[in-house]
DNA sequence: GTCCACCTAGGGGAAAACCCCTACACCTTT
DNA sequence: AAAGGTGTAGGGGTTTTCCCCTAGGTGGAC
């Protein structure tokens, strides 16, 4: 029998996955959570074989919650189900030890196929995401799968709309070191511009605290 | 009992909006839909006293669906039923005669209200939807002249990440169109590049809500 | 001591963004 | 009819970003 969590910020949404793997019966929803700290003692206290959570959790972020659950318990395994259909996404969710990545456009069948799979280790990243290569070979533990601190730091001040000779001149180092920070910032992230290294910044609230302060 | 019809392109959100409603012995889901054309048919054939429809069928729009069911049948009213917390939608969805409009963010209590009442010709529009203005109060510099419709929807977009040849290729109009409609949102928002302009959109709520709106 | 991650910095080229300009076809309002 | 706002589109230029390289210095880990 596989255990299952939801964490998932909208009721319906848990009720359809509810509903869908309940057709199984080789699975059992032992719980659900509407948001990220719900979700990390749900987790925590169940430890559920397969977690199935949303990106988006009202304010929080799913990818951190996957990280979350890895620091958090052995067994269980992150299961990302999104309406977000960006390769950006999926290779955040696989940084942070995400078992598998699914859209809500899939079927009952593949969903449940997929925490079956999910729960028996194997991993789950469909073709229409990322593809065979980037997505699902060595990075999982391997290479950085946080930003140093000077990459948070030119982050932070992309995220104010500094241009990079402006960051250059706050930082004291030259244009050139920005721009090679800023490579390894979208590499990292997974984004091909700082417009959605901002925004995948903020979403993930890595930022929103010094964005917010008076910093 | 009310009779509903659901048209949603996704399994999982179609099988929670059942659930949801199936709790109240009042309403009877009668039938589902997962694209438009089978929508139409299906409310023709069973006529059910609300059609639930998700703004996004999976390349056509639920707006047209809307328009559809009032030159379809008498008693079948609308209620839109989508992520996107946009202001646009909800003008789209009452000109084209939906009786509703709801966030999936809302309880399953809600949404059994809002069947029950758009069932009873009432309209259901939260006062988090349609308020009036667009990015225009919050902040002190940022806002102040108000965006175009066409202009929000590009800055948006920019919001996503996207960059000028994708926004031209997703609006269908010409780069330099989009150039364009850029230059005006930054000289009204003050700012001198894209991600002031994101950054500040987002600090609006109602660009968050818009760009965290995904299903 | 060696390895490795990190910070630094540069070369170079392609692409994109930025910012000025004009222009015209629609609208609605006056 | 005239005026203003909006959406469209192009010309043409500068600046910035993006992305591929290489590479030296440092400090911690094995």
């Amino acid at each position: 029998m596989t255990t299952v969590a939801i964490v998932d910020d909208h009721e319906i949404a848990r009720q359809g996955v509810r509903q869908v793997l309940g057709q199984d019966q080789r699975i059992t929803v032992v719980g659900e959570a509407g948001n990220s700290a719900d979700g990390i003692r749900l987790i925590a206290e169940l430890e559920p074989e397969v977690a199935i959570i949303d990106i988006r959790l009202g304010g929080s972020s799913g990818i951190d919650l996957c990280r979350e659950i890895r620091h958090l318990t052995q067994g269980t395994r992150a299961l990302v189900l999104t309406a977000y259909d960006d390769d950006r996404y999926v290779a955040a969710a696989v940084r942070q030890g995400a078992g598998g990545f699914l859209l809500k456009g899939v079927s009952g069948q593949e969903l449940r196929q997929a925490v079956l799979d999910v729960a028996q280790g194997k991993s789950v990243f469909p073709p229409t995401n990322g593809g065979p290569g980037p997505v699902d070979d060595g990075l999982p533990r391997v290479s950085g799968r946080g930003l140093t601190a000077r990459e948070v730091e030119v982050l932070r001040l992309m995220a104010w709309g500094y241009r990079n000779r402006e960051i250059s001149e706050t930082l004291g180092v030259s244009l050139k070191t920005v721009e090679t920070h800023a490579e390894h910032v979208f590499r990292k992230l997974g984004v091909s511009n700082r417009t959605q290294a901002v925004v995948a910044a903020l979403r993930e609230e890595r930022l929103a605290n010094a964005l917010t302060a008076g910093d």
